[in-house]
DNA sequence: CCGCATCCTCATGGATACTG
DNA sequence: CAGTATCCATGAGGATGCGG
């Protein structure tokens, strides 16, 4: 990317990570270290040539390192400490992008990792800051496990730990629900999510 | 842009405000409503052709309304409440910058009204949180005047009203103290910042 | 296979001139 | 002043090649 040339933080922020492709990358990083053929995956649509470019510039702006995994001569990512600060940012992106979320994925591609990775930073805005019971999120064949702690939110695979509720609904509407935008009792009353188990655990996650 | 094709918040807000130039236009508006001009003005380096493409890709999404201003029939361009929610993720990327301004401007070109948005990125994240005398931020031939209230940081053009103490800086310097990387007695050992005034107040914004 | 590098085509960005 | 038109340079995207 061609220079700003402004001494200005936004500026100098964009010139590292503004390039089309960069903060997806950092987005796949931030849930897991990965091989090439991981990221390959997880960006659908990018050229095996930007990808190469763009984790060799990461990996000179200090962002993304380069590191042999586990046991052999497996090239893997990770991010650096500086470079898993973008969660912050790239939360706030999350947050912003709500109008343009509860409109569906009108043909998009859906990840079920790219929701687990949204979920944290919609709630966090949210101020119930006390703890929950765990709750399933039921979306088409998996289950989520979803808790809150004093700490923050925790969001990962269903185990074999018991759910207080489940709450049964599509993508959109978990993340209406989790960004304040769509009412618990709305969505209810217009058979937008099912609820399983404990009605009074999942409104505390997500009633208003 | 070109459709990332993904149903993740991440890229739904990049297809918006991820093109070049989008952020810094937006940047410009954070400041103030701006003339055509105004803004060709603050982004030294956009073709002209490029702001009123980017202009016009923004008022279609919605970060962007062109009004008429005062009383005649001269245009502006104006954030809308959902443009204007993007301080948070930039004030996210000016935080995340630090790394990248500590090193100096290099070259490149500085207009103070970029250090007075970052001003209050960078101390917001700091806990001071209590309100604080104001004080003088002397750079080049211009002092700004800075206070913390209980609900935030001011800062603007320094005014007739008294001020606790003055610092006299460079921009890098400045910012350093700001994002906690410079400490104050450090810099003050180094002879990189010049105190006037009480000196306990200017440490009160800046200290450690 | 995995991890890229090369090649080619076409869309986008940049600089400048120009117009209502 | 507020943009458009034009032309050229650069970068993205897709296919394919190639060594380990």
């Amino acid at each position: 990317m061609r220079s700003y040339g402004q001494y200005c933080g936004l500026a100098r922020s964009l010139e590292v990570v503004g390039d089309r492709w960069n903060l997806l990358i950092v987005r796949q990083l931030l849930m897991a270290p990965a091989r090439y053929r991981d990221l390959a995956d997880g960006l659908p649509g990018i050229a095996t040539n930007l990808l190469a470019d763009r984790l060799r510039d990461l990996e000179t702006a200090g962002v993304v390192e380069r590191r042999l995994a586990g046991t052999g001569s497996v090239v893997e990512y990770a991010l650096t400490p500086w470079g898993a600060e973008l969660r912050e940012p790239i939360n706030g992106l999350i947050r912003w992008s709500t109008p343009l979320m509860i409109r569906g994925p009108e043909g998009d591609i859906f990840r079920l990792e790219w929701l687990v990775l949204a979920l944290p930073a919609l709630l966090d805005k949210r101020v119930t800051s006390r703890p929950t019971e765990a709750i399933g999120l039921a979306i088409d064949e998996t289950t989520l496990r979803l808790r809150a702690t004093r700490y923050g939110f925790e969001v990962g695979p269903r185990d074999e730990r018991a759910l207080a509720g489940t709450v049964r609904a599509e993508p959109m509407c978990i993340l209406g629900l989790a960004a304040g935008a769509l009412d618990f009792d709305d969505a209810a009353a217009l058979g937008l999510i099912e609820i399983e188990g404990d009605e009074a655990s999942v409104r505390a996650m997500f009633g208003s």
